[in-house]
DNA sequence: TCTCTGCCCAGAGGA
């Protein structure tokens, strides 16, 4: 029997004695999750045979832990979710208890999927799975070939040629080996060296029996909370493959737990794990083990019930930690520091965050309010990576057909076929329903499954092709009608490296400065770069003269990007080598046009290059695009000849990326970006320029939403005072005021449609760059005729009253009226494709699409960010009154308002915009002119 | 059910 509950109060731990001798217990009183998920649960637990017992009512129950489990017990605050998997029942004063029985684990937080790596780190020593997390693993050469080694392993169990798989693999990597110094043949001779031993224990496992094997498996476990990937699973046990060498008879006791992890998960699967195989392929002949004369790499070992409980406790130290948001010391563990390799790493993180440790302090404590810093903003990464892990959960949280309308995921798939690839991988196909939209995207991988992401046979898989029909690669031929988005930590990961370097490896004179104990400086050129706008002159200048960094403030088609090509040109012409960044890859490469124009002449172009994923780097782009693969030389050479490095920032905290220098950084789209986001651009340069505009949308941060904190009671809460959701760029802007510009004109819109956006949110400083800027009408279209139109609608900007039905989140008299209001504008003459929708719900959206067919683009306001369009139609989707944060966020409707060049309709219920000030003013400019109440 | 982009996934190893 299954129990899983909600930890209600104080756990309390005794001894007592029984009929085995003296016992120890702890008694966790537990409010039980609803019976609904049970069931549910229960209907996919039928290898247990065992039914949950759960009582209607909610009032806490207790469950007995027994002996080791006390362990887990001492972990548990109220509030943490606890599973207990063979538990009994015990009938006690009316009321049903639980207890652990001698088949029982127990799970602390099962919705945390821990790493099975994590596992092995932390018990090596919690500490330095902290500092791995904290620092991330620099790029080395037993890495990557290990690796290597780890790939064509893969290769060979799924039948390629040894001498091709070594050949692929390694070319695979020629970029990072040449960043490490290294050649393709001296590293294939290495590579087939580890393969011998590989491929001679495959010979003569096919000697003597029959093997089934299954390569690189990902796993996930529900019921344990663990996640991680197998090298290799035969006869349905773990194998993992080490590239080291081991000469003592048994294997060592981390790579045991490893193999335990993947053995408990495989056991959840349906299988009866015993064994476990350990293949390190450093051993060799002349390794001849002392005590046993045995040769082979491989080590089987007997996987005792006892080691797969310890492994699931664990994780429940690493589960706990994590919820709890404690730093480990070092003292939970019984590792020698003196023989750590991350001693010198561990004493220093000690010392600069003042944090206990066992193996000791280096260095003097950062200042107070960087270290409080670390806390905070450290504090929001790992929220952050809650919300991250709150997305696995969902994998198995819902039955399949309520996720119709969760776009996460892609269902009723009609399987086509299976191919094999070369290199014994597959190609699968198939069918999409139609209609069906998600935010699945080709190149993104995804769980393929044949039903169940998780309890099916699931495999990752990269999605090569999407439109109507699905064309996927993967490891294994699955039968697939479903794909899941497959949740990353990657980006969590990687700012929390980009907040430890800044903080502990950063120039402290950097520190000053961002801290404000110090103020930029600057040694501006007394050259003009840009002629007829003082702004955009001046921009230039600070940028190319800034001695710690520049901010430049670029409201609304305000040629920000013109501005960062010409400053980067300055830079380039200068002899500085530069990085251009900004979050996204859209942005990246649109920077990266205008800036290919500037440079026309000025640079070759094969020393301008752009680091990214080829699916992410738009099609015109490609052609800079650094290839990853080839030989080690020529792949470094042409990433560190490069004088104009352009990548996302999350790009920037690669290993790749970090080994590079620059001394300048140019961040785009800066207000969108987290502060550590930031940081892991501008610490690669000596110097920065942020270009951005904190009055349109801030970064996108999952963790905003409650739910994914933990909710432990004895919380000394105090709030924040750096989350993610302010930009390092909207902090600068605050803190150093003289050290940015504001470009004040704007090359887009009409003068009636600015007015609003440049009182509201620019001071009134906002103007139009010309006379002909000011004065955009439709008129200036070929074809198209203001005349033609309705008078209520010749205005530049127009209201139409629209007063809506109650759905929340559509409004489907809005989109009819949106409709006519396309219609209108194509009868007066313009192309369809010239006109824009924004509604602030992906429902309305889809509501208009569905309303407004053809080339009239209709997305949400945060996606229309960044474009431009002649004609705006603005749904408000708002009836009675204005409900829901997303009308909170003024940001929003200053991005809307500034999209339009020539004409701007604003769509929605005047007596709902009229209850908030803003909205207010918006609707008496918009109706300046305007005829109200425009149904005819 | 508010809005949502990134990322070669997880793990590769040193004595």
């Amino acid at each position: 029997m299954y129990v899983r509950g909600t930890v209600a109060g104080e756990v309390e731990r005794r001894s007592v004695s029984t009929k085995y001798g003296e016992s120890d217990l702890a008694e966790v009183p537990l409010r039980l999750d609803s019976d609904h998920d049970a069931a549910d649960r229960e209907a996919s637990e039928s290898a247990d045979g065992g039914a949950a017992v759960l009582e209607e009512n909610h009032e806490p129950t207790t469950v007995t832990l027994w002996n080791k489990w006390t362990e887990s017990a001492e972990l548990l605050e109220p509030g943490m979710e606890v599973l207990v998997t063979d538990a009994k029942t015990e009938e006690c004063q009316g009321k049903t208890k639980f207890a652990t029985t001698g088949e029982s684990y127990v799970v602390v937080e099962p919705s945390f999927l821990v790493n099975v790596t994590a596992i092995r780190n932390w018990v090596d020593c919690p500490r330095l799975y902290y500092l791995n997390k904290l620092s991330g693993v620099p790029l080395n050469y037993p890495v990557v070939k290990g690796t290597i080694v780890h790939e064509v392993f893969g290769d060979l169990l799924r039948g390629r040629a040894l001498e091709e798989a070594i050949d692929a693999r390694v070319d695979e990597r020629g970029l990072e080996l040449g960043l490490l110094g290294e050649s393709a043949d001296a590293v294939s001779e290495e590579v087939r060296e580890n393969a011998a031993a590989i491929e001679g224990w495959l010979e003569q496992g096919r000697l003597t029996e029959e093997d089934s094997w299954r390569s690189e498996q990902l796993l996930i476990s529900e019921t344990f909370g663990i996640r991680g990937r197998a090298d290799a699973v035969r006869r349905g046990a773990p194998v993992e493959l080490k590239t080291g060498k081991n000469l003592k008879k048994e294997p060592r006791f981390k790579d045991k737990v490893q193999a335990a992890c993947y053995a408990l998960m495989l056991e959840e699967h349906g299988g009866d794990v015993d064994v476990g195989t350990l293949l390190y392929t450093k051993n060799s002949a002349l390794d001849r083990n002392e005590e046993t004369g045995d040769l082979t790499p491989a080590k089987e070992f007997s996987m005792g019930d006892g080691l797969l409980k310890f492994v699931v406790r664990l994780r429940n130290e690493i589960a706990a930690t994590e919820v709890q948001g404690t730093v480990p010391t070092g003292y939970e563990g019984n590792a020698k520091c003196e023989y750590c390799f991350e001693q010198d790493t561990c004493m220093v993180v000690s010392g600069r965050l003042d944090q206990e440790s066992k193996a000791g302090q280096i260095g003097r404590p950062l200042p107070a309010d960087e270290r409080e810093y670390f806390e905070e903003v450290s504090r929001a990464i790992e929220a952050e990576r809650r919300a991250v892990h709150h997305e696995y959960a969902k994998l198995w949280e819902q039955r399949p057909q309520e996720r119709a309308d969760d776009d996460r995921a892609l269902i009723d798939l009609e399987f086509g076929e299976k191919r094999p690839l070369e290199g014994g991988r597959w190609e699968l196909r198939a069918e999409q329903p139609a209609g069906t939209t998600s935010k699945l995207r080709e190149g993104d991988l995804v769980l393929a499954s044949d039903g169940h992401p998780v309890r099916g046979n699931a495999e990752l898989a990269r999605i090569e092709r999407l439109d109507d029909e699905v064309v996927l690669t993967a490891d294994e031929p699955v039968e697939v009608t479903r794909l899941d988005v497959y949740p990353s930590e990657l980006t969590t990961d990687r700012l929390l490296a980009a907040l430890h370097d800044f903080l502990l490896k950063g120039d402290d004179r950097r520190k000053d400065v961002l801290f404000g104990r110090a103020d930029p400086t600057f040694d501006e050129p007394e050259e003009t770069f840009i002629d007829n706008n003082p702004a955009q002159n001046e921009a230039v200048r600070m940028a190319v003269g800034a001695e710690d960094f520049a901010l430049v403030h670029g409201p609304p088609g305000t040629g920000k990007t013109y501005t960062i090509a010409r400053a980067i040109r300055a830079m380039v012409e200068r002899g500085e080598r530069v990085l251009l960044s900004a979050f996204t890859n859209r942005a990246v490469d649109n920077a990266l046009e205008a800036l290919l124009e500037q440079l026309d002449g000025v640079v070759d172009d094969d020393r301008v290059v752009r680091v990214g994923s080829e699916s992410g780097v738009r099609t015109d782009m490609q052609p800079y695009r650094l290839e990853r693969a080839g030989d080690p030389a020529e792949r470094v050479a042409e990433l560190e000849d490069a004088q104009v490095v352009a990548a996302t920032t999350a790009t920037c905290g690669s290993r790749v990326m970090k080994a590079q220098s620059f001394d300048s950084a140019l961040v785009d789209e800066a207000a969108q970006l987290t502060e550590p986001g930031t940081f892991a651009a501008i610490t690669l340069a000596d110097r920065f320029v942020l270009v951005g505009d904190h009055e349109q949308l801030p970064p996108v941060v999952r963790s905003g939403d409650e739910s994914h904190r933990p909710e432990l009671t004895d919380g000394d809460d105090e709030p924040l005072g750096h989350d993610l959701t302010e930009s390092l760029f909207e902090r600068l802007v605050a803190l150093h005021p003289d050290s940015g510009v504001m470009l004040d004109q704007q090359y887009r819109m009409n003068q009636r449609i600015q007015a609003f956006a440049s009182r509201e949110f620019y001071d009134g400083q906002l103007r139009p760059a010309t006379p002909a800027v000011a004065g955009r009408t439709l008129d200036d279209l070929e074809g198209a005729s203001r005349e033609a139109l309705p008078e209520s609608l010749r205005d530049p900007v127009a209201f139409v009253d629209v007063e809506g039905d109650d759905d929340r989140y559509t409004d489907s008299a809005e989109a009819a009226r949106i409709a006519e209001l396309v219609e209108t504008y194509e009868a007066a003459g313009l192309e369809r494709s010239s006109i824009g929708v924004i509604a602030p719900f992906r429902a309305q959206v889809s509501e208009i699409s569905n309303h407004v067919p053809g080339d009239v683009t209709v997305d949400t306001v945060d996606r229309f960010q960044g474009s431009s369009q002649e004609v705006i139609i603005v749904s408000f989707t708002a009836t009675g009154s204005l409900e829901g944060p997303i009308f909170e966020d003024y940001r929003r409707i200053n991005v809307a308002l500034t999209r339009p060049k020539r004409a701007l309709v604003l769509v929605g219920d005047a007596r709902a915009l009229e209850t908030d000030p803003v909205y207010g003013r918006m609707l008496e400019w918009a109706s300046q002119v305007s005829v109200r109440g425009g149904r005819d």
